[in-house]
RNA sequence: GCGGGCGUCGCCAAGUGGUUAAGGCAGCGGCUUGUGGCGCCGCUAUUCGGGGGUUCGAAUCCCCUCGCUCGCCCCA
């Protein structure tokens, strides 16, 4: 019979690797809390035609790697591939910016069809922060320092902010035109994709990799010198901002993000230790995207982060570090070991009642020899050990010994056992 | 979608045409049927991702296929 397994791109979270997950949500649920967002759950199912007006139907999320399909009504569904559009179709839907600005945090997974690697799976699951409804450039400041304060909370380092700012959408349009005309004469010196790129979306030739056309591009006109007067001092006071935040970035001219939706302040966070996918978290303003989903003119800013990476990061640092063995973080506080029959029956209710006092705890249920189970109660990791055989059955107590210290055993009433491990535990 | 590397037990791995597919870790059992950590002994792959082919004979050679992985691309 053939093997059944995940799909490709799709990853189990074994638990080794759940730890590290529940560790950075926790994390990231008090820093969002502190920052006063408050958290949004969308669907992960949207209508097609919310992602293709939302995201632009010339980006490659678009193009090419959607998961979209049929269902039994003939409506085109997609599943989603990022979570601004989601978080603006609600806020839209509800009448959310009717009661004003909205601070939002969400979190789940994104399903992008590409071919799997590092850092890249076809279910992905990002952290985002959405301001909806925030002109100010300080805002821009303000929801970067929110995702560096977080990587920074994280232990994260390494990292680095780059920074750009893409002005209006009429600034793009006469810059558009001015790198049209001027990569226009110059063809012969772009790369493949760079030329085919020239009609669709010549903005992202800034960002291409190709050794050729980044020689060529460095004597090309600007997107800055194409900014208006207003853009400039935009991005001036989001950089006054930052800097005064204390949080160093690079400018970065090339820099021009995937989706259209974006305009003004743009930016990355990058890692040097992640390969190719060396992007932890992306975003920047999208002024016109509730307008164009049709809410009202509401200017927002935002970003997401790519927990895959994150995690990567993370286990990476651990492992410079040397950290403990992390089947430990798991590890019962106590074990309970017991003779089979009576004896089983009140070490099972003895692991409740210690349970419900708030202690972990691990009950052998092998019924093998003692000797085997205090072999697994050391291997499992717990600190204290509970006996319950024959002769303490019969006299309703249990047997309590440390198994990390001096391994002294000293005898209780099962009713005055977890009284007596708590106070033991606190000290 | 395009290129490179790889696929032997739950994990790490030796084996590169010849009788029974090393070893280590983990697991299980025993030495020790009421007491762990050490040690010793034993058990755990009719099978080498899958399917064809070559050969007296294949994990080892050839073809196809699937998967993983890295890079391009794309982005979180």
């Amino acid at each position: 019979m053939e093997k059944l397994r995940s799909l490709r791109g799709m990853a189990d979270l074994l638990p080794e690797a759940t730890r590290r997950w529940q560790h950075i949500e926790a994390t990231a649920l008090a820093h969002f809390q502190r920052a006063g967002l408050a958290e949004i759950r969308t669907p992960l199912l949207e209508a097609t035609a919310l992602f293709a007006r939302g995201i632009g139907e010339a980006t490659d999320v678009v193009g090419k790697e959607m998961y979209s399909f049929l269902d039994r009504g003939e409506r085109s569904c997609t599943l989603r591939p990022e979570g601004t559009a989601s978080v603006v179709r609600a806020a839209i839907q509800h009448g959310l910016l009717a009661q004003g600005s909205q601070r939002l945090w969400y979190g789940g997974p994104m399903f992008r069809y590409e071919r799997p690697q590092a850092g890249r799976l076809r279910q992905f699951h990002q952290l985002g922060v959405e301001y909806l409804g925030y002109a100010d450039p300080f805002t821009d400041a303000e929801a970067i320092a929110v995702a560096w304060d977080l990587l920074g909370a994280l232990g994260i380092s390494g990292l680095e902010l780059e920074l750009n700012s893409l002005g209006t959408s009429a600034d793009r349009a006469r810059y558009r035109k001015i790198l049209m005309a001027w990569l226009g004469e110059r063809r012969g010196g772009l790369d493949e994709d760079s030329r085919t790129r020239l009609a669709t979306n010549p903005l992202r030739i800034l960002d291409s990799k190709d050794p050729g056309t980044r020689a060529l591009l460095r004597d090309a006109p600007s997107l800055a010198d194409a900014l208006s007067e207003e853009s400039c001092q935009r991005f001036a006071a989001v950089r006054q901002a930052l800097t005064a935040l204390d949080i160093p970035f690079r400018l970065e001219a090339g820099l021009v993000r995937g989706l259209d939706y974006y305009n003004h302040t743009a930016f990355e966070i990058t890692s040097n230790q992640l390969g190719a996918q060396a992007t932890v978290c992306g975003g920047g303003r999208y002024d016109g995207l509730v307008e164009q989903l049709g809410g009202p003119a509401t200017a927002c800013v935002g970003w997401a982060m790519g927990m895959e990476r994150l995690v990567l990061l993370l286990t990476r640092q651990e492992e410079e570090r040397k950290a403990v063995a992390p089947h430990l973080d798991g590890a019962p506080q106590c074990y309970l070991v017991s003779r089979p029959g009576r004896a089983a029956l009140q070490a099972l209710a003895l692991s409740r009642s210690l349970r419900a006092r708030g202690l972990a705890v691990e009950r052998d249920v092998s019924g093998s020899t003692l000797a085997k189970q205090f072999r697994r109660a050391d291997r499992s990791g717990a600190t204290w050990v509970i006996t319950i055989g024959e002769a303490e059955a019969e006299a309703c107590t249990a047997r309590l010994r440390h198994l990390r210290r001096d391994g002294v055993e000293r005898e209780f009433a099962q009713g005055q056992l977890p009284d007596q491990l708590l106070a033991l535990v606190r000290d």
